[in-house]
Formats: structure tokens, C-alpha cells, sequence
DNA sequence: GATGAATGAGTCTTCATTCAT
DNA sequence: AATGAATGAAGACTCATTCAT
């Protein structure tokens, strides 16, 4: 009579969201490691055991919540990288940035400081730093694979290395979000990557 | 009663170094919780009192650590920003981005990772974070007092806010340490913060 | 409402077999306490709940398949001791050794493994070891028993308190399982209990 | 000047006995795997980290107390089979099995209890059953060794195998440890292995 | 009747910290 | 002052048992 699961999918799926929410409220108030498991299982409301029958271990639950927000931001920034041919760099900056800043807002989730957590914790999980290292290099690839038609618009020196814009780049994009996470005074209108644009003759928006 | 301290306060002082120095090694290894003070204790050579008569605690030791870390980075930029005014926004970020990759040749020591631990870090302890602020706010600042200069000098977009281009120069340098960090494929040479500068009559979307 | 039983009484007692069955295959590969319920309901292929109705508790369950073993042996045993009082004490020893050896032979349940389980585990739970104890014992007077025979026969020291031979001969027997079980190079024909015995006017120290 | 240490080899050796006793008398009321560390804990009267700092983990303790008594149990031995030879193979029996019933009276530590705790374990750790079958086969060994001087001495029928001959008495000597484990009612007097001596014509001291 | 997801008390183990020597 | 053995609270994880479906 065919396969018939007692919890549907959905459910499971639904289970394992809940905590993953519940643990990376207790991750943004108390790191990763200051976290106890016991936290996150008051917070996302369940049972030790149910918790452990969806993460084995707090290991893999840590690497599961990192995982899983690097995941979602890859799926934002897809549309931006898919426009960013058009726009150019400054505005994919801040389209970038803006997703960023934004995506933050939810109720205890800020991405921005998810972030930080998570590339400390790369430091010390091989799996984890093979995985970001991974989503990184796509995502900078992604930036750099549009300069050539930048180049062609006119909007960057074209005596520049395409990987070496794509690398500014990143640097500045990675780099608002320690600034934000960190300093929280940061807008993304305040970016100008462009920022000596202005060498003799030239001209800003 | 009264006499001369048993032990020199310079002794004092080397020791403290020889513990912040077996805690790096430690805490760039496995990160900073997953450290035992017994790791700490047995990489420096110390026993566990007189570890502890240095510190009072495993939270002050990683404050110390960061601290430390925080201060002797302070002091090698201090002479970049002095020079920034006169060589320009580029030269600086290029002189930061080197001393940032410089300072992390040492044995075990590695700047960058451990600018990524104490930002983690940073996030769950208040009184490290608000350090944190105030020497990257004062850093920030020391750009941004660079601008007018600049400006004058036709470096830089009269039109743009001086705190504009202090924090994106702020991006592009912390950016690096974290490309630099996670991906480990960037060199300062790399670094073109003026990216859309030179080109004749460039645009901006 | 006063209906057939849903399950016949057949097909209890083969559940319930088939839930022993699966519980001997862990016991022995795991022991009785480092074996879980779950490795038990895997092992036959029925539910948690299934499993709970048929033994209320782990312990129930362990009481229930010691038991069991033991009195399947007992069923085994009797024939053998009806037929001691003709064979003599030897052979009556090859007998029953011979029976345990041959019960062993089976997929995943070797009677003289599962012995030794059940004597610890009588240790620590006083119905077990009562039960145990009054098994062992009757088996014990069953051999007393055939003693005044063997006398007759000839075939026994006439001097020797028929209790002491019932008792010399349970070690031997005893010891044999657990020399199969520990050791594994013991076969039923090579202990001769009346070792001493063609010893031509032979003397003890 | 020297190596010194905090504390004396004697005062560890007795540390470890302390802990494995309070072991001990845990194991016999319930048990190796229904004792729980804190009861061996609080039984020896020292703390968690202490324990553990003698016996990393609850299997290695298990595996030391089951260890130690084997050895202590070989070292009570030797003396009885270098006696062996001349008292012959009856009273090398009682000798073995007085020293078994003897070895039990301590507070708390009977060794034949404990024997068939050791012989449950050595089932589920291959490390404890290699050592066992060592400890028992060299036993064993010891007795066969002395049927070639009982032969000698009349005491042994000459057509028996050595080997045979060493079984069957190792049979005897670890049924009595189950016996008197089990049922409690045998005494070392009471075991008369040359039972069937008095076919016809033989005679019994 | 049957299922298997969920529970949560109970285990083993660690590790920051202390303090007798 | 220095040591490192000892402490024990706290943490990760398990597993016998239940009960809604």
C-alpha cells in the first residue's frame, strides 16, 4: 500500500526550521559555543531528544545552522548577480549591501553578526571552511565574470585585472558587513566603491 | 615584609606574554571555547597557578588575548596614518592590507584569524565589543581625517562625505582580512580601491 | 465487545518468539545491558509499541528471555536424566555436555554465551537468581538422585555422601559451559570426569 | 634537582585501589552496567574528576576491575600449582577451590560473584576476553603440566590425554565457581573429582 | 491494535577553578 | 610563590517508555 510516513515532510522540514531558528536566537545572544544545547532546546520549545533525532550532535547542528544561512543568502544574491551586468559595480554594491542590511531584519536573526560567528567558527571546522570557502569563490567568480561587459560599458579602467576588481569587490561587500556588524553605523548609501573615481577629469553620479 | 617584589615586573611582563602567546597558539587551533585552560596551561609551560595568578579568569585571559592583539595592531597603523594624508587613499589601503599580511608571519600567529575569533567573540562579551568599537571607530576616524586632504590634493570626489569614504576605505580593510582570511588568496597588490577611477569620463549606473 | 481476539493466541506466542529471538541475536553480541530496546526493535522487525505489549518493561523482557532459554534447556535435559541411572555418571556427563554443546548450534544463539549472561544478571535481580537457583537445583537432585543407582551398579564409590557426587558432577558440567564459552576448545568427549578412575590400584595423595 | 613528584607512586597505586574497591562493591549489589559512575563516585568517596583521572572512562574501569582481580586472583595461584605436582590432581582441586571460597571473604568482594560478572563483560569487550582466555589457558596449561608426574605417580589413568585430563579438571574448578556463585551450597571438601575411581577394583583414599 | 515520534530523567564526561602542600 | 591534584557544577547525549494518531 506504498510508503505511508507517520510525519509528512513538510512536518520534518517544519521541525527542523523551528530549531534552527530557536538555535541561532541563543547563537546571536551567546556565540556558538557559549550555547548550551540545553538553551537552544527551551528556546525552539522541543524535547533534548526530539532535538538529537533531527541533529545528531550540536557539531552538526552548529555546522547545519551556518550552513543553512549561507545557503538562503546564496539564494538572494542570485538576482542581484544576475543584474549586475547591467547596473555595474557601485550598484551591485549596494544592491549587495542592501540585501545584507536588510535580511538582518527579523526577529533575532541578523545576518550580519550570523556571519562573523560563522567564519570564526571555519576557523576550527575543516568541513565548514571547505563549504564557505566553496560559496565564497562562487560568489566573488560571479562578480568577477561581469567586468569584462563593466569594461566594455566604460565603467572600469580597463587596464585592471578582472580578478583583481572581483577581489575589491568582495573586500568591500565582506568588509560592510564586519563594519555593520560591528561598528552598526553603516548604510549602504554610504559606500561609494568608487571612491576616487575623481582622479583628474573624472566624474561621480 | 616590604622588601623588593620576588619576581621583577618585567618578569611579570614576560610572563603574561609567555600565556597570551600559548593562548594564540591554542586559540587559533581549535577557536577560543573550544580552548581548554588546560590546552592554554600545558602550550605555555606554566602551571595552572601561576597561569591563573595572571589572570583571574578564562573570560578575562580571552579578553586579554583579544585585547592585546587589538593594541599591538594599533600601534604598528599608527605610523601608516600618519603618512596617509600625504600618499593618498590607495597607498594607505595597500600599506594597511600589508601590515595586516605582515603581521601575520609569525609561528602560530595569524592576524587575520584572529581578528574573525575576537569579532565572534566581541558579539557575546559587551565589554569586548565595546573595545572593539572604539579602536576600529578611532582607526575609521584617522581615515576619515585623511579626506579633506585628499581632497585638496584632487584625489578624491570633492562632492563626497568625508565619513563616506572612511568607511568604505574601512570596508575594503576589514574586507581584505576576512578575504584573506577564508579564502587566503589575496595579496595587497590585488587591491585596487580606486577601481573605477581612471577611466576617462567613467559613469556611474 | 465480546468478539474474537483480534490476534489469535498462535500468533501471540510467535510474536512474542520472534521478539526473544531478536532480543538473544543483541544479547549476545552486546550484552543484556548494552542493548537497547530500539536495537531489540529492529532487530525483529516490529515497533516500539508491538514490543511494549508483549513485555511490559527491559527488565521484563531480559526476566522473560532468560526464563525462557532456561527452561527450554530443562526441556531438553529431562530425557538425559531418565536415561543417567543407566548410562552411569560418564556418559551421563558426555550427555549433557554433548546438549549444550549441540543447543548452541543455531543462527545467533549459543546457549553456553547466553548461560553466562544469565548468571550475571542474576546477581542483581533476586527473581532471576531464584529462579535460577531452583532450576539448578532441581537439576542437581535429578544427578543426586541417580547416585544409590550407580552405587549398586558399581560404578561409584560406595564411601562417596551421594550429595558430594551430585555436586562434583554440576561443576563438571557447569565448568564445561563456561570453558566453551571463554575458551571454545572443549568438546564433550574430552572431559572424563572419572579421570582417576582405571588408575590400576590407584592412590590419592 | 631532580624529578619530584606532587604525589607519591604509593599514594596513586592506593588512589587507584580506593576507587576500583569502591568499584567493586558497586558491581557485586548491581552489576557492572546498572552501576552508575556517581555510584562508584560516592561509594570510594572521591570526586567525578578524580575518578576519571585515574580511569578515563567508565569501560577502562570496568576493564581494570576485572583485570586486577584476574591478576591478583593469578598471583594466589602460582603457589598452588607449583605444589600440584606432588599433592596430586584431587587435592590440587581443593586447593584451587579452597582459594576460591577463601578469596571471597572480604567486605563486599567475592570473587566467585565477581568471576562471573568478568565472564558476562568478556562476552562484549574483545580487549577483556583475549586477556581472559590468556589468563585461563595458561592456568589451564599449569594443570596439564602436572599429569605427566601424576601419571608417574599412579595417581592418573596413563591412557588419558594430558590434555583431557586439564580440561576436565579445569571443568571442575570453574563449575564450582558457578556453583557456589549460584547456589551458594557447595564447600571445597564436598568436590571429589576422582568420583567414578572405585570402577571395579579401584580404591579411594 | 499498531505505530514511531516525542519525552525527559538520568548518564557519562569535561573543565574552569581552587587550595593544601 | 608555585604546583598540580582535586573539586563538582554543568554540559552533551541516550534511551526506556508513552501516547496521539
Amino acid at each position: 500500500m506504498g510508503f505511508m510516513p507517520r510525519i509528512s515532510d513538510q512536518r520534518k522540514a517544519e521541525r527542523r526550521t523551528q530549531i534552527l531558528r530557536g538555535a541561532w536566537i541563543c547563537f546571536q545572544k551567546q556565540g556558538l559555543h557559549a550555547t548550551t544545547m540545553d538553551d537552544i532546546i527551551r528556546q525552539c520549545g522541543l524535547s533534548a531528544g526530539a532535538v538529537y533525532s533531527y541533529f545528531p550532535s550540536k557539531d552538526e547542528l552548529i555546522f547545519a545552522a551556518v550552513t543553512t544561512s549561507l545557503s538562503q543568502l546564496a539564494e538572494q544574491m542570485r538576482p542581484v548577480l544576475v543584474r549586475a551586468r547591467e547596473v555595474g559595480p557601485d550598484q551591485t554594491v549596494r544592491d549587495t549591501t542592501s540585501l545584507v542590511a536588510e535580511f538582518s531584519q527579523g526577529d533575532g536573526y541578523d545576518l550580519k553578526r550570523i556571519a562573523l560567528l560563522g567564519w570564526s567558527e571555519a576557523q576550527r571546522d575543516e568541513k565548514l571552511r571547505a563549504l564557505m570557502q566553496s560559496f565564497y569563490r562562487a560568489f566573488r567568480d560571479g562578480l568577477t565574470g561581469c567586468v569584462p561587459a563593466w569594461k566594455e560599458a566604460g565603467l572600469i579602467d580597463t587596464a585592471a585585472r578582472d580578478s583583481d576588481v572581483g577581489k575589491t569587490l568582495m573586500c568591500v561587500i565582506l568588509g560592510f558587513v564586519v563594519q555593520a556588524a560591528l561598528l552598526g553605523d553603516v548604510e549602504p548609501d554610504e559606500i561609494r566603491p568608487g571612491l576616487s573615481s575623481t582622479a583628474p577629469g573624472g566624474k561621480r553620479g
